[in-house]
RNA sequence: CGGGGUAUAGUGUAACGGUAGCACGAGUCCUUUGGGAGGAUUUAGUCUCGGUUCAAAUCCGAGUACCCCGACCA
């Protein structure tokens, strides 16, 4: 991509009102756009983050048996009427007609959805166990919207759901799933610790969050460094320095950031949208169900929280918007502009996406916004670089400059793993 | 929803109740290109409604929006 071209801008300040270190860099590098209090477009930069993180989440869902799809916003009173749920306070309601009473909700949750079409498909023990999810789009309205994409108003969630024939089965699913969250955080470049949980409006079972440490969360955790146990403090009987349960390490407090959730419904939801099956002998028997939240927004969030230093953001190279910013420097001057544009065919050639800086400003406005923007990898082409037929590469998360010979770009490949 | 704060040009900021200014951005021209370049020139603003006053960006009231703390929540 060609930045002169792309829809990019950067500022040189940051939003004058904003503290949280991601609504900062995120809008200041022109990530994201602020429309209204936690409510966020993505620009095309921002975007290709996201689609980042939706992939990775694409493929673990796909790898525990998920099944994509995709559920409607506007829902029907009935629907949550049915679990009692339609005057929950942070429901968005709307008219179906002018001037008549609110029909819809806009969705906030997507159980009640789920649970009505799994109860069409669902009639013998053979049609289970499934699982179903969509990345969507949540709507709720917030008291408090605050910490740029940590608490938003409207937000992007992975909700997978999962029916199952007995308690047995869905306990076993709900560690398959818990493994695959796991791997989905780190493969964000998070490290994330799985904590008991309440739940909230959605159930009366304990519930497991995924919370990644930062000191911008609203969630307060009791963590073993020990042994990685962690317990949310609302439900939780520990304190700063308590012996851990599992391995009697001292834990310690920690704020944090909610990155995940996974529940455990029962037949909470099935009662309601007479969600049965016929067992092996003809006995009508309620299915069991979980769900399993993901807010990609809020990944995103967390992750420019943890990654980032005075510059700017240091994006992990797995969700990453570019694989490599190429710099060009006086590409006034044809020589310098010509090596640049071969530079850059030549990295794509070799699969790497980049971002191509081929504007005509100074080259401390690149620099500075290489920083910003925070790609992995950040190469220059100079009149100095062409001198020695190579090009200059430097980690945005080191110091250290490299100089490789333009025959040897594949090599950068090795700068991006890890 | 309770408490606190803020609202001036696209952005960031100044202005005692008395001429709305600066920087960045953007446009044009020239010179520039290894850490947010220089000159010339142009561009554009007091959140809304009401009140006090000879005079309001400034004081008062209401509204709205945004930020922060808390409550609540994913």
């Amino acid at each position: 991509m060609r930045q002169s071209r792309y829809f990019l801008k950067t500022s040189k300040t940051s939003p004058s009102d904003d503290v949280s270190v991601n609504a900062k860099l995120l809008e200041q590098g022109g990530f994201i756009y602020k429309n209204s209090a936690g409510i966020y477009t993505f620009l095309p930069l921002g975007w290709r983050v996201i689609q980042k993180i939706a992939q990775i989440i694409r493929e673990e869902m796909n790898a525990i048996g998920g099944q994509e799809m995709f559920m409607p916003a506007l829902h029907d009173k009935h629907y949550l009427k049915a679990t009692g749920r339609w005057d929950v306070d942070v429901v968005f309601k709307v008219a179906g007609e002018k001037g008549k009473d609110p029909q819809f909700n806009i969705s906030w949750t997507h159980e009640e959805i789920m649970s009505e079409i799994a109860a069409r498909h669902v009639s013998s023990y053979r049609d289970l166990p499934f699982a179903t999810y969509q990345i969507q789009t949540k709507f709720r309205n917030e008291p408090r919207a605050k910490s740029g994409l940590l608490r938003g108003r409207e937000f992007m969630m992975k909700d997978l759901y999962s029916f199952h024939r007995d308690e047995q089965d869905l306990d076993k699913y709900y560690e398959v799933v818990k493994e695959a969250y796991f791997k989905i955080f780190k493969r964000c470049g998070l490290k994330s610790y799985y904590t008991l949980a309440a739940g909230g409006e959605f159930t009366t079972n304990f519930t497991h969050e995924f919370q990644v440490e930062c000191p911008v969360g609203e969630d307060t955790i009791y963590v073993c460094p020990k042994c990685e146990y962690a317990e949310n403090k609302e439900i939780s009987k520990l304190k700063a320095g308590s012996a851990c349960p599992k391995c009697g390490g001292k834990v310690s407090e920690k704020k944090s950031v909610e990155v995940g959730n996974i529940f455990r419904y029962g037949t909470k939801y099935s009662e309601p949208f007479e969600l049965r099956y016929a067992d092996e002998k003809g006995e009508k028997k309620l299915v069991q169900t979980g769900a399993y939240g993901i807010g990609l927004g809020r990944v995103m969030g967390t992750i420019v929280e943890v990654c980032h230093d005075g510059r700017g953001i240091i994006w992990p190279s797995s969700i990453a918007p570019f694989d490599v910013h190429l710099l060009a420097f006086d590409n006034n001057d044809s020589a310098i502009a010509k090596a640049a544009e071969k530079t850059y065919e030549a990295l794509q050639k070799l699969g790497f996406s980049v971002l191509y800086d081929d504007r005509q400003v100074s080259a401390g406005v690149k620099f500075a916004d290489s920083d910003l923007i925070g790609l992995p990898l950040r190469l220059v082409v100079s009149a100095k670089t062409i001198q020695k037929k190579s090009v200059e590469v430097k980690p945005r998360h080191s110091d250290e400059i490299t100089m490789i010979s333009l025959n040897k770009l594949a090599t950068l490949k090795d700068f991006l793993e890890g």
